[in-house]
DNA sequence: GATACCATTTTGGGATACCAAGCTGGTATC
DNA sequence: GATACCAGCTTGGTATCCCAAAATGGTATC
């Protein structure tokens, strides 16, 4: 793999990681020691994280993005309409096979799966579902939303029953999609994506202040 | 203006000009000369015009972008998602002043208007509509497609009479919207939507002897 | 005449050198 | 003690150099 693309991606990790904090200030001159590259890989992969929304520039210097209340809400708005896009376009094709594979990715989650695999599996869930309408594009900006969204519910303080509620959600939106029940499948996805957008924003704005201690950066809507 | 932002523009300008034809070949040491500009700027330039699809790696270089027929019907519906989402959230503002901005530009275009300049609002109408809406992703999304569609509506062969019946359906969108009839304003962008995919895909379709005869790459659908 | 092969050139990826602008810390002045 | 100012350092932006790999073109062989 070219440095490039590892700096990229090794940063992009760090950053959804949460080991570099939404707010830092990151130097070019301080990524490029961190993972032994030059400036030229350091800029190709700030470039891109840039239009991911991850990074952004503060005056002169790069600062990780802050997470921002007031985006959290608008990609929730945003989310409904691609997600249910991709969801009605699915539910009218022939072959929906692919929603069988997503309903057994939901089932490798047990009360032994580790957090951040629940993490990844719940924002993989809307990915692989958006893939399913062969829609590029829809799938695209889904997985973009998602990208954007990650930090943010790695930061929401889950309890088990949201976790069980919305493994029952995912389910039941994939039982309706099963059928081609475009109606029932979208009213119950377009539910499911403003309950998620309330308790994360809820979780947020309640655990600011335990946020900002651990030194993150979150703007208010 | 640094040399960045300029290369990047001047170099987009060039691209959504058509002065630098679909599918050609580019090399980072022809835009630095052409531009005086250093390769880093270029650089930047071409991972900034990747993303917005313009152009893309071909093995080892660059290419700009072919016309894509497969992708432009998926950009369609891509459109129609997030342009009705963005419609409908305009529709239920108090405040839809922003309408009769719009009605204005439309109306600055006449008989005596160049052809760009019809271009040009043409496309403008739909971000500008979606701006309106006040969600940043809905309009980026509703941008960006633009963007990728610029460059085949250029080659689409338009006669007074499509015209007209697109500035009629722009009008009778906005009246709509105006007095924040969501399903009717949708139903009727909807229909544009898919109307203006139809002539376009039409339109390439037709001509495509003629356009590669330009040198234009067109990929079927 | 076609084709396999090798030398040369070209290209993008990476590294480094240099610069101007802005920030920092300290000092001198009032 | 407060403040204005200046030197030095840091930083991102740019230019240039180097390199490996891929494309190119010519040649020798069959």
């Amino acid at each position: 793999m070219s440095q490039m693309q590892s700096v990229e991606k090794q940063l992009r990790e760090m950053i959804l990681g949460l080991e570099i904090g939404p707010g830092e200030k990151l130097t070019e001159r301080w990524i490029e020691s961190r993972f032994g590259a030059s400036r030229t890989p350091v800029r190709a992969a700030l470039l891109r994280l840039e239009t991911e929304g991850l990074v952004g520039r503060d005056g002169r210097g790069w600062t990780v993005s802050p997470i921002n209340l007031a985006e959290l809400e608008q990609i929730a708005v945003y989310r409904e309409a691609v997600e249910v896009a991709a969801l009605r376009l699915t539910c009218s094709l022939a072959d929906r096979s692919g929603v069988d594979v997503i309903e057994a990715m939901l089932e490798s989650c047990d009360s032994n799966t580790p957090r951040e695999e629940w993490h990844r599996v719940g924002m993989d869930f809307h990915i692989e579902l958006a893939r399913l309408s062969g829609n590029e594009f829809l799938f695209r900006a889904v997985r973009d939303a998602m990208t954007r969204l990650s930090r943010a519910r790695w930061l929401e303080v889950r309890d088990e029953a949201a976790l069980a509620r919305a493994w029952a959600e995912h389910r039941a939106i994939l039982a309706a999609t099963r059928l081609g029940d475009a109606e029932e499948a979208a009213r119950r996805l377009s539910a499911h994506i403003v309950g998620s957008r309330d308790r994360l924003v809820t979780s947020l704005a309640n655990d600011r202040r335990g946020l900002r201690a651990r030194g993150f950066a979150v703007v208010a809507a």
